[in-house]
DNA sequence: TGACAAAATCAACAGTGTTGATTATATTTG
DNA sequence: CAAATATAATCAACACTGTTGATTTTGTCA
């Protein structure tokens, strides 16, 4: 069975050349201008070639969005060595917010472009987002077993702290609005804005 | 002039159809299904025509952008009467998500999708987000004159504070991530949550 | 009514996602 | 090795999309 496990390797590989095509034309070129067509022009394959890998266009960008979150993931789990339950709630805010602002593209696919959206209507359970929430709940819960954010619950404390790292990391990519007045080109300005801010703020929430 | 007037007169009218039809798309069929030629279609005229009168798609969208965003302007001053200033800023909290909800559509063309976005980059000053933020500033203004959140600077809490709101909205309007847990498919649960949320979570900030 | 300007249409271009039929390339069998 | 078969890639076409220059219709005024 030699064969067949080459013959799935090399599919795999066309696959990845083409993901690997796809997220270079949507950095360069971005949003918008990435086809089918330019992707197949990019890996010097005809645009129907496309189709014996991934299912529509969409699925291409499922599997970008989903490549995101291994991503982030990845990054999330490189900080949970840090022995004090507050500074790692802390660093994984910081992870949060320079996943996005690092790979502005990816974040933008994994949560602001409508695409993803719809494949995941269609996947009956999407375990991506739960590893992301759960080990951020993970994470308050042992601030909480350590006496910190009492009258809070895990769920709700989750619930604000991601809509606020959402909402900086999504107000800064889709710019133009709020943020000029704090935005001054360099991205590690806003991480260690946002980063202050959130001390001044989770500070009285303990 | 009366004639050159009502030449005026119908060519705002004519405005009026293509945002009005624009919309109409935009909500029955969803984001990217709006094309020149169904909104043509819709108001009865041939594609080309609509040319006349906005000078490409993104132009369309962002005078729906702007429409949306005196909308918004409308409701928040329809809550400045709100007495104690904590209630008000409050108010405007549940005005903000209330809108964002109530009017997702709007709230898309506004603060996620690209396309606004980039008009906006060609247009040197768009008062609109600007009355908005100086809204919420001078909120928050009232708020510490009343002896209220020592300590923190009326743009860090802004920032945060429409961070916030924005990343509920948006993270529910994109939802399949996070909103879940808490989501059951009433908008008012989620704006009641927020706004429990908002308060446990204010109270401590004052 | 004829001249002129404004409004609407037309036909076309280049681009898009997608697919059924067809050709080229491996692999397996006689 | 040659024939038969399975797999991979291409092709041509369909129905769309935004946009535009040339053309026709409509309205206004002398």
């Amino acid at each position: 069975m030699g064969i067949a496990e080459r013959r799935q390797k090399e599919k795999a590989e066309m696959r990845q050349n083409i993901l690997d095509a796809a997220m270079d034309l949507f950095v360069s070129e971005g949003f918008e201008n990435v086809s089918i067509r330019k992707i197949a022009e990019k890996i010097e394959y005809h645009p129907s070639t496309i189709y014996l890998y991934f299912e529509d266009k969409d699925s291409i960008i499922f599997e970008l969005h989903n490549i995101g979150f291994m991503k982030l993931l990845e990054k999330q789990m490189s900080i949970q060595n840090v022995a004090d339950p507050v500074e790692r709630l802390f660093a994984h805010g910081r992870a949060y917010l320079e996943f996005a602002l690092e790979n502005q593209h990816y974040y933008d696919i994994m949560f602001i472009l409508p695409n993803p959206t719809i494949k995941i209507a269609n996947c009956p359970r999407w375990e991506g987002k739960d590893r992301a929430y759960d080990l951020l709940k993970k994470n308050i819960d042992q601030c909480m077993d350590a006496g910190h954010f009492s009258g809070l619950t895990d769920d709700g404390l989750a619930f604000i702290l991601w809509s606020l790292m959402h909402g900086i990391a999504s107000l800064h990519i889709r710019r133009g609005v709020v943020l000029a007045e704090f935005y001054e080109g360099q991205t590690s300005n806003l991480v260690d804005y946002s980063l202050t801010m959130l001390h001044t703020f989770v500070e009285k929430l303990m």
